[in-house]
DNA sequence: TTCACCTGTCAGTCTCAACTTACACATGAA
DNA sequence: TTCATGTGTAAGTTGAGACTGACAGGTGAA
């Protein structure tokens, strides 16, 4: 998995940093399911599980996507995207590295006079 | 870094998931400081900052110890302990299955006899 | 004494994610 | 029609974490 910046590492971390997230993707962990059965199975209710749902899509952790089923309804399977993030030091200090390089970039925020290049110090 | 449960994941990405901690884990990566220090060079209030370093800490992601500088002021230093956390699903897999594995050893809750050996699988 | 540093903690406020309840809307089967 | 199944969303409540401000205590130096 490619460099995160700060921001994305962030959104990932949260998604994975609680507990009824830790779940799901255990559970998907054993095959695609869709939206209701999966409420079922945790014990949640749906509107809850969809919070959830959407955070991890977000993040890039689970992938959904609707299909119609043989008796016509349409069901929503989630299915677990394949992630691998290695966290220490060094992964921080590349996306707080990559996040100066963003703002340089987008060329906004900071009126370019931050020291352009070398850590300040 | 060696297997964690889920509780010590989740107590590890909460500790990590987060701006500011982000932004202390960088500082304190160019050498270990002082609380008061730390906090005038992230422009964060004191309590606060002490707020995130006890997070930090009980996470085991930064270590503090109190020291005498030369002219008697007590100073609180931190540092940051090393750790290194890859994250996919067999390491979220691995947790929930030490969940079980200490359910059983704890033997409480799940009146659960004494397994005889072995884990269940 | 007063000042400028530091540590440590408490009592609040505020904000936002998490969670509940309820709705509108489909389908196929009884 | 009614029921059981599903999706999708829009309210609300709540609770925990984040954050502020103020305090009590210590030191050495002017």
């Amino acid at each position: 998995m490619q460099a995160m910046n700060s921001e994305e590492l962030l959104a990932f971390l949260a998604a994975v940093g609680h507990a009824q997230r830790l779940r799901i993707i255990t559970e998907l962990a054993t095959g695609t399911l869709y939206v209701s059965e999966l409420a079922r199975r945790l014990g949640v209710s749906r509107p809850l599980l969809y919070m959830h749902l959407e955070r991890l899509e977000k993040a890039g952790l689970v992938i959904g996507r609707l299909e119609l089923s043989d008796d016509g309804k349409a069901l929503k399977y989630f299915e677990l995207a394949p992630f691998d993030v290695q966290l220490n030091v060094d992964t921080i200090l590349t996306a707080a590295r990559l996040d100066g390089a963003d703002a340089q970039r987008d060329g906004s925020g900071e009126a370019g006079k931050h020291s352009p290049k070398g850590t300040p110090q």
